[in-house]
DNA sequence: TTAGTTTTGGTCACGATGACCATAACTAAA
DNA sequence: TTTAGTTATGGTCATCGTGACCAAAACTAA
């Protein structure tokens, strides 16, 4: 996908190629605390450069689809992945990205519900990492994750994207824990609980989630819409 | 810059051309009633396609020059402004943006202070419009303006973009002037003033404005740093 | 039956905000 | 020189959202 044929002065002549990656985050158990922690999938890469490192999907753009359509499959080809959420994030095009060529890589990032992480194609080149603990990228991978990090960061406090992490219905707990698990801080659950309650996009519902080990928690559901991309601008 | 003579087959075959393009606002007295508006410089289109309309001021990707080294050049080349402020504001990449060609456009907006402003080259085909007045552009690119004004305003609404429409002194009362054609409402002054006030990247002066028809307002000077966009980050 | 935990509802102080009033300070006209 | 007009500036007041905190309700497990 990165590499080339061309020799030097073939590739001085020839424009920037250009690529589409995505930034895809799931929540899943930690491992120690059993909380629900922010992860992402990466693949490894098996060419030079930076064989053997892993990096964020990606591929090239196809003649034929959208740029938000070339996401949508890259991520459903490297994960067998439906994302809930899909945003164009940032065009990344600094001139020493890729040591061998000149790349323009157009970046999404991308939500998953914990049903469809579930079903995630896991094998020895597509593995799922903590986002916090994610060691050396390959190319400028690390920034690009610390900019989507920093993304949902905002939209989260500001929009209304925490429920694309989680099923259709949610107790308002799982709420706050998205939010625990994203911000990195711990938040009072009467005050959280108070403003969802003040916002009309979350719907109560007649049911409660039974099972658990204490008071059964109501059900909720979210019946808003997603922003207002470009992209999806059409769709309004 | 759009144009290509490959014939259809080839076309299909070659990658999706890359350019850039940016929206350049800065502010103008309005003709009627004199008070500052919203303005940007467009150019008309020599070529087919949409020859004869006028469009924003792009140009394809040197490779020697990164995205925003490439919108800045562009800037200049164009107009002759150079930007107080400039921003990615999205990667446009639908498939039948342009008739002829797959193009994927990478749209910068920039802010330019007044003095630039005044010296802006204006020639036959080079031209200023009011924001809220363009007609039809060529291209989708009308959508990208009503993109980036959305930007706009929700930069300064939330963040401190203002100051970049202005000079190195300004008034409060600019301020608020800025503020009222961008958001095309009128704000208190006392109450605006107060906010202003409690922000600390305003710095006040002892400097006032003399040769108004009132009392003379206190000069106020900006100490801020812009935000931190990814190509931003290496600065900080 | 009781202890433990979560859910849920409530109070309180505080800061930011919008609506509004009043005075200060200057220009221009009378 | 006085006066009217306009902007700049300072202030009050009610309201709202928020964080800190308290307390009861509801369920499980011992």
């Amino acid at each position: 996908m990165y590499s080339s044929s061309a020799n030097v002065s073939e590739r001085q002549a020839a424009p920037p190629s250009l690529a589409i990656s995505t930034v895809i985050f799931a929540l899943r158990p930690s491992e120690t605390s059993g909380r629900p922690t922010l992860w992402l999938p990466l693949v490894r890469r098996i060419r030079e450069p930076f064989k053997g490192l892993w990096a964020l999907p990606g591929g090239p753009l196809t003649h034929s689809e959208s740029l938000q359509d070339a996401a949508s499959r890259n991520l459903r080809e490297t994960t067998g992945l439906a994302p809930s959420y899909l945003e164009q994030l940032y065009a990344f095009g600094g001139l020493h990205r890729s040591p061998t060529q000149r790349v323009v890589s157009i970046v999404y990032w991308a939500l998953v519900q914990p049903t469809e992480a579930a079903l995630a194609d896991v094998s020895e080149n597509v593995r799922w990492f903590r986002a916090d603990r994610l060691g050396d990228l390959a190319f400028d991978h690390n920034a690009i994750v610390d900019y989507a990090l920093w993304r949902l960061r905002n939209k989260l406090a500001y929009g209304s994207v925490a429920y694309h992490l989680l099923g259709e219905y949610f107790t308002l707990a799982q709420v706050r824990e998205v939010y625990e698990a994203v911000l990195d801080r711990e938040l009072d659950p009467a005050n959280f609980r108070r403003q969802l309650r003040s916002t009309p996009e979350i719907e109560e519902t007649d049911h409660f989630l039974q099972g658990g080990k204490h008071r059964p928690p109501r059900l909720y559901r979210f019946t808003g819409r997603p922003g207002l991309d470009p992209d999806n601008r059409s769709t309004l």
